[in-house]
This record gives C-alpha cells, sequence and structure tokens, in this order.
DNA sequence: GTTAGGGACGCCGGT
DNA sequence: CGTCCCTAAC
C-alpha cells in the first residue's frame, strides 16, 4: 500500500499537537512498525491519534482493530477520538485479548464444537470443575502429594499460555509432577470434554480456540484478514505467544500492524506474557519501522533519573534514554522504618499533611508488591478516618453473592452449564457436592429428553424450570421448601427473554434476598452489592452481551461503578501490577524488603528478578511529583516470629544521591 | 452416607 | 481473609 496521500483536509493539525517522536509513530505509512513508547511519554495520545489519523484519511472504522490491555484503556481510547473527530467509531472493534477473542469465537462457535451461547468460566470455576473431574472414580487418589486443584488450573493454565504441552510444561515448570505426567493428561483430557459437554470456555480458551479457528479454517481466517486492515497493539510487551500469533495471523494479509509498547515495563511473564515477541519483532517483521518515543511528561526529572538508575541493572532491553519535560522538583525519599506499623503510620501521616497542604486524596497513591503488603496501612487508615479506596484481590464480581446471582443468569443463556447448576442447587439448605452431582445428571437427562426425534432446533426450548420440576425425585427431604422456591424462581426469569435487569430484581425478590439475610451477618452489604449488579445490568438488554462483559471485567472498570457511588476524596491503594498505566501526584512504594520485593519466588528464574526490577521501574514511573520508598526493619513472619529485614537489593542499586534517605526516629518520630 | 460448622494454617501477580 | 480438614449432627 502507498503512503497516506490525504483526499481531504484534515481536522486535526497532527505536527501542532504532537511532539516530533510521537507525530513520526502516529503519521507512520502503512506497514509494520514498532513504537517503543517509554513510561509517561505519551502512549495512549499517540494510538489515539493514530486511530484518528488512520480514520481522517479515509480508513473505515470497521476495518481497524485495536488490542489493548484493559477494555476500560480501549473505550477511553475510542472516546477521544470521538472527541478529536467526531466520528462514528461503533464499528471499530477495540477490546482485550480476551473479549475480542470472544467475539470471534461467538460468531463460529459450531466449528469447534461448542454453541454460540457458551458462557465463560473464571478461575474459581475452572477449579470447581477440575475438583469435579477429581472426584471421577478413575481419578480417584489417596496420595497425599497428588496437586491441589488450584495448583492443577495453574499448570493446565500456563501450559495453554506458554503454547506448550502439558508434558513440556511440567518438565519445564513444575519438575515434582513429572512422575504423574500421564494421569495428568488423562486428567486435563476430561476437564476439556466436560469444559465441551457444558458449552463452557476459561479465559485461556478464549485465546487457543480463537488461535485454532484462524488455523484450523482458511475461510475464516480469510474473513477477518480482510475485515482487520490495520490492527493495532497496545501494551505489546506483555502478550504470550498465542496472542502475538494471533497477531500475526491476522495481519498476514496486509501488513499494517502497529504494536506499541515498552520493554521495560513487561510485568507478566509468569502468566506467559513473552518478551521476546516485542524484543524481536524487528527480526519477524524484517521491513519494521522502529519508532521512539523518549519524552516523559509525567515525572519530574528527579524521579525520573531514579527510574533511570532503577532499571540499569537490566541486561536485555531497548536502548533508549527517556528525558523529562518538567521542572524539577523535590528527590525522592528513601524511609527505613521500625516495622510495619511505623511504616503505616507514617504513610498515613504523611498523607493527612499532604492533604492539609491541599492536595486531593485522589491524587495519592499506596503501591505494593503483594495485597498482604498492605494490612496494617489499611488499619491504619481506617483508625485516623482517612478515606481510601483499595483494588482487593477479590474483583467485585467474584464474590460469591455477586457468582450467585450470574450463576442464575448463565443457566438462562447456557442450560448445559454444569458449573452454574451446581452452584445453585448448593446454595439449597441439604444439598450438598453428592446431592448436587445426582441432580446434575437428573437435569441434564431432562433437557435432553425433548432431543431425540426430529428437528430440535425448530421446537421451542423446554423450560429450565420444567426440567427441574422433573429432577425434584432427588431432592432431600428437608430441601423442599428452597427447591420449590428455586424452581419458581427460575420459571420467572426465563419468561424473561434476556432481560437481564429484570431478572436480577426477580431473583432478589424470589429468591436470594432471603437466602442472603438466613446465611450471612453482613447481608445488608451483600444486598446492596447485588442491587448495584442490577443498576449495572441496566445498560445491556442482551444476555449473553451482559454475561460476556461481566467475566472479563477487570478490577479497574468494576470500580467505574464504584466511583459513581460517592465522589468521595479518597487514597488509592494497589498492587503495582494493577497500577499499571496509571499516574498519581504522590506515590508510596511500600515493604521494600528483599524476599517481599523483590519476591522470594520470583527468584527461581534468573529472568524472575530482572521482571521484579521491571516492576519496581513501573512502580517508581507512575509518580508525578513525590515519590516515597520505604520499608521495615522488622517484620513479623509466620515461621520465625519476628525477623529482621534486609532493605530490598533494588534500593541497595540505587546511587545514594538520587534520593533522600529519611530518618524517623531523627526528625519527627513522634507524630508518626 | 451426607452435610454443616469450627478450628488451623498459609498467602505473588490477573484476563 | 479464605481454604482445607476434621468432627459433630442430621
Amino acid at each position: 500500500m502507498r503512503p497516506f496521500e490525504s483526499p481531504v483536509p484534515l481536522q486535526i493539525d497532527y505536527a501542532q499537537e504532537l511532539n516530533p517522536q510521537q507525530h513520526a509513530a502516529v503519521s507512520a505509512a502503512p506497514g509494520p512498525a514498532l513504537v517503543i513508547a517509554g513510561a509517561g511519554s505519551g502512549k495512549t495520545r499517540t494510538l489515539t491519534y493514530r486511530v484518528a489519523f488512520l480514520v481522517e484519511h479515509g480508513i473505515p472504522a470497521r476495518q481497524i482493530l485495536l488490542l489493548t490491555f484493559t477494555n476500560k484503556a480501549a473505550k477511553e481510547m475510542m472516546r477521544r477520538v470521538n472527541d478529536l473527530l467526531g466520528a462514528d467509531l461503533r464499528d471499530l472493534w477495540g477490546g482485550t485479548f480476551h473479549s475480542i477473542g470472544a467475539r470471534c469465537l461467538r460468531l463460529h462457535a459450531e466449528r469447534l464444537g461448542f454453541r454460540r451461547d457458551f458462557t465463560i468460566l473464571d478461575r474459581e470455576d475452572s477449579r470447581d470443575l477440575v475438583k469435579a473431574c477429581l472426584g471421577e472414580p478413575e481419578f480417584e487418589t489417596t496420595d497425599k502429594l497428588f496437586p491441589k486443584p488450584d495448583a492443577l488450573v495453574d499448570l493446565f493454565s500456563l501450559a495453554v499460555n506458554k503454547y506448550a504441552s502439558l508434558s513440556e510444561a511440567i518438565a519445564c515448570d513444575y519438575p515434582q509432577f513429572i512422575a504423574l505426567t500421564s494421569r495428568l493428561e488423562e486428567l486435563l483430557r476430561h476437564f476439556r470434554a466436560r469444559k465441551q459437554a457444558a458449552n463452557v470456555m476459561d479465559f485461556d480458551d478464549l485465546q487457543i480456540k480463537w488461535l485454532r479457528l484462524l488455523t484450523d479454517f482458511p475461510d475464516v481466517l480469510e474473513g477477518f484478514q480482510q475485515r482487520f486492515q490495520f490492527i493495532l497493539v497496545d501494551e505489546y510487551q506483555d502478550t504470550n505467544t498465542i496472542q502475538a500469533r494471533l497477531i500475526d495471523l491476522l495481519a498476514a494479509k496486509h501488513k499494517n500492524l502497529m504494536v506499541v509498547g515498552d520493554d521495560s515495563q513487561s510485568i507478566y511473564s509468569w502468566r506467559g506474557a513473552n518478551f521476546r515477541n516485542i524484543i524481536d519483532f524487528p527480526k519477524r517483521y524484517p521491513s519494521a519501522k522502529v519508532y521512539k518515543i523518549e519524552t516523559n511528561y509525567r515525572s519530574t526529572p528527579e524521579i525520573l533519573e531514579l527510574a533511570n538508575a532503577a532499571i540499569a541493572p537490566n541486561r536485555e532491553q531497548f536502548e533508549k534514554k527517556l528525558a523529562s519535560a518538567r521542572k524539577s522538583g523535590a528527590r525522592p525519599a528513601v524511609v527505613p522504618c521500625n516495622d510495619a506499623g511505623i511504616q503505616a503510620a507514617f504513610v498515613a501521616q504523611r498523607i493527612m499533611d499532604l492533604h492539609e497542604e491541599g492536595a486531593p486524596l485522589s491524587q495519592m497513591a499506596v503501591l505494593y508488591r503483594s495485597h498482604f503488603h498492605v494490612m496494617e496501612l489499611q488499619l491504619e487508615l481506617t483508625r485516623r478516618q482517612i478515606p481510601f479506596l483499595i483494588t482487593s484481590g477479590l474483583r467485585f464480581f467474584e464474590q460469591a453473592h455477586i457468582k450467585d446471582l450470574t450463576a442464575f443468569l448463565k443457566l438462562v443463556a447456557n442450560r448445559s452449564d454444569e458449573i452454574a447448576f451446581k452452584r445453585l442447587v448448593l446454595l439449597l439448605p441439604g444439598v450438598g457436592a453428592k446431592a448436587a452431582a445426582r441432580l446434575w445428571t437428573s437435569f441434564l437427562a431432562q433437557t435432553q429428553v425433548l432431543l431425540d426425534g426430529k428437528d430440535s432446533a425448530a421446537r421451542p426450548k423446554k423450560p429450565i424450570a420444567t426440567c427441574l420440576q422433573k429432577s425434584a425425585a432427588t431432592v432431600p427431604k428437608k430441601t423442599a421448601t428452597a427447591w420449590a422456591q428455586f424452581v419458581a424462581t427460575m420459571a420467572q426469569i426465563e419468561d424473561l427473554q434476556a432481560q437481564p435487569s429484570e431478572m436480577i430484581r426477580i431473583i432478589i425478590d424470589a429468591f436470594y434476598g432471603d437466602y442472603l439475610e438466613e446465611n450471612f451477618d453482613n447481608y445488608r452489604q451483600r444486598a446492596e452489592d447485588v442491587e448495584q449488579l442490577g443498576i449495572f445490568a441496566h445498560q445491556f438488554q442482551d444476555l449473553e452481551v451482559f454475561l460476556t462483559q461481566l467475566s472479563l471485567m477487570s478490577t479497574a472498570e468494576t470500580e467505574e461503578q464504584e466511583k459513581n457511588k460517592g465522589e468521595e476524596d479518597r487514597v488509592r491503594l494497589t498492587t503495582i501490577h494493577q497500577a499499571k498505566g496509571l499516574e498519581y501526584d504522590v506515590v508510596f512504594v511500600l515493604m521494600l524488603c528483599d524476599g517481599l520485593f523483590p519476591s522470594t519466588r520470583s527468584l527461581d528464574s534468573s529472568d524472575g528478578e530482572e521482571e521484579e526490577r521491571r516492576l519496581f521501574y513501573v512502580a517508581i514511573t507512575r509518580a508525578r511529583n513525590e515519590l516515597y520508598l520505604s520499608y521495615p526493619l522488622l517484620r513479623f513472619t509466620q515461621s520465625q516470629g519476628e525477623a529482621s529485614q534486609i532493605p530490598s537489593r533494588f534500593l541497595m542499586e540505587l546511587p545514594a544521591g538520587l534520593y533522600e534517605e529519611w530518618n524517623l526516629r531523627q526528625t519527627n518520630f513522634g507524630s508518626y
């Protein structure tokens, strides 16, 4: 394809609104391009303008595919393009690899032996299903060392994400299970068969089956290649092997592929991300143009210098030098504290001081390596009544009560969903694992009674409630009342023809409200959450779309809902992983002790330390104006009680001139 | 034979 | 804070 010639006068003055490096990338000629965009250099801005640039040059929105790390990022970019151009971007496909995968798979599920109304399993669901497989007679074991369902799910997932066979994954990452390889392979076969029978896909299936769809069905591949003439990928450094192959296949025809990333911010190798994808991109695409964007608009020179020094020990990276465009500010502070309690007190006090000087709480963030590092601080903030917003380990919709509710909807959408079914009947008093399994068998038989005979497609589906009714023989006596209530609820919601918010209303009124009240002390809080879910559901007319969205929404996105609850000014508490792409005026990084950050478990592999260092780099570069790096000298541990801590090796690596060491004892220790 | 409740232990990260 | 295992109760 020839370089872009503007057929019409352009609305946007690109050279004016972008710096020269950004402008070069945005106006790149068609063909493969790699954009190395350092932290805070306007990566999102560059991608946004690139989309606008394409649209202005007459590329129809439906021919553009935009793959991002979160759905929120995709939405945000499309909104910004819309603001820039006023163009209609509804036809532009933008989202995460998982959500775009789900979309493609829905179009062609039959080719892979699934129906297009498949539902999506989260990690817990997968674990439940693996557990169910382990309950089959052939897998019964008394071996205490046999891997737990959690470990099995991890193992199966890692194999997929590394695009390796199970035996390769075992040999490479779980050598302790080598002797079990053939049994585990058999188990995996069962697990897969059961997923297919239940018409469900887990997160990994949304990638691997999408890839299979493209490799096994040339006509399908051809269709997508034809459609997606321009492909843009954000956060390319965090793609795994499958995702890189997906992109390569989709772009193979037109080769109009622009990938954007920062090799220094690759922090997801533990879930299969392959950092070689970005390093080797120029080798895979010899004609690729490489653009570097190296001006940082976010951080003060002091913070940026510290960041550059922090990442310097890493061997493998693209040569680049980030320079700050900002005026000088305060040097970052390194703050040793006696213990985690003092550390929490220090952070809380500092937050209060800054807030009194006029800094909004919402512009401050506390970052940490692992969720449990923040416990003491939560207590301290609560004690001092400093409002905070925490992105905890559990996402909103992974909470039991939210999952209970969605299980109703999932079963309506996909009556083969064994996992949803069992979850629901387990809510009933007197029903445990055994009764649930019996009920499922009998329910399954009932749903299939109508399938014999001819032309099942033309026949109206037998209502779920009727199938349940006919399974009632296997219900324990004391469950009878609850069972009737359950069946009645199901009868009501399946009449509604895909009105998610209506369904939720009925489930709460007819069944789940009572259940919450009987089973939980904090039922009010939980009831409020499910109400919230009902409100969120208002935006959706279509049940499948709603469920897909819900399954694939990240923590950050669910918080959008939370935010609407109160406009209160709050400090942000988050893991570094979840803070990716975000920025704050003031950043605190906690628990910089060797063994916690870098974490011991990451140091098994030689690449582990480099990845932890990149994580440290990501943490530092979230800060605009002020940065505090703290660690406790003593820490209470499970095994040894009070143990003295060694400061993180990442702190030791920093040249002393780049930070200021605070001594809480000498200064105003009393107030901390 | 099952289910329900209580106590002990262990924790990296997330679509 | 949540999962697992054990034991009491049905």
